[in-house]
DNA sequence: TTCAATAATAATAATCGTTATCATTATAAT
DNA sequence: ATTATAATGATAACGATTATTATTATTGAA
């Protein structure tokens, strides 16, 4: 399975992944690593992103409705997607993997892992909306 | 906002989603009524089945890597995917909407629902696999 | 320090899932 | 029946992502 090898490219994917809360998307990754790498190709950024979630490097966040979105943080934890301005945080919330428990009980396969995404108004939003 | 008008298309969708229990993708909904009407459009299909969601008499399931599946069941509950087979399957498991609350605690907005996808290997697939 | 092996790249075509467009047809209220 | 308009089928377009391929960069060894 090809070894490894170094690649300026991927590395500056990694240190802009990991100097963003924000969780981007494979464009913004594009368009701020073009900055550096201006003749840098979209597929280089989509290959290398697949490349370091598949190395435990980051992990991808799929969300209803857009694209993927990268986080360099690959302590587990759980997002929250605003529906107004469709940001991506991380809440830092007590543990819940005793859910994977509750849903095992009447099951009758092997649950390995969950995705919880959490959905409603940023605080930004929250304070501009009168809710709907 | 633009009265509703029936439509056969909708309705043996809908009728169709109704006697499937595995969460059929809109290709394989498409696949099937094609055969009541030949000339349907795939097109009709999606429009029906967002509309159907909208309006809330089925519900739309995102999983990863994967077309959008459809369920008839509109009862909040959960949905495991083997990722094996990529079945996609009902949970029948205890209620674990203080999930809500615990993600609240520390957050700065409002949160309004979530969901949560449980992962692993199904029934069939656990019995015919030595785990990895 | 070349050299060869091969991983990674840039450029681009292709794919997949889905939505938009638009002329025609079906529904439903008069 | 007539009319208004929602829904359709056909198809083009779209956004996100993956595949292809010839070229370049990295690496380990001679």
């Amino acid at each position: 399975m090809a070894t490894l090898k170094y690649s300026r490219q991927r590395e500056s994917i990694k240190d802009f992944l990991m100097s963003r809360q924000d969780h981007p998307t494979a464009d913004t990754i594009y368009d701020n690593i073009r900055i550096i790498y201006p003749n840098v190709s979209l597929g280089t950024i989509y290959r290398n992103l697949t490349l370091l979630e598949n190395i435990g490097e980051i992990c991808r966040i799929t969300v209803e409705n857009g694209a993927d979105r990268f986080d360099s943080n690959v302590k587990p934890h759980h997002h929250f997607i605003c529906r107004q301005c469709h940001s991506v945080s991380d809440l830092e919330m007590d543990n819940i993997d005793y859910i994977k428990d509750v849903a095992s009980e009447n099951f009758d396969g092997v649950i390995e892992r969950y995705v919880t995404n959490f959905y409603g108004l940023c605080k930004d939003c929250a304070k501009n909306t009168k809710s709907a």
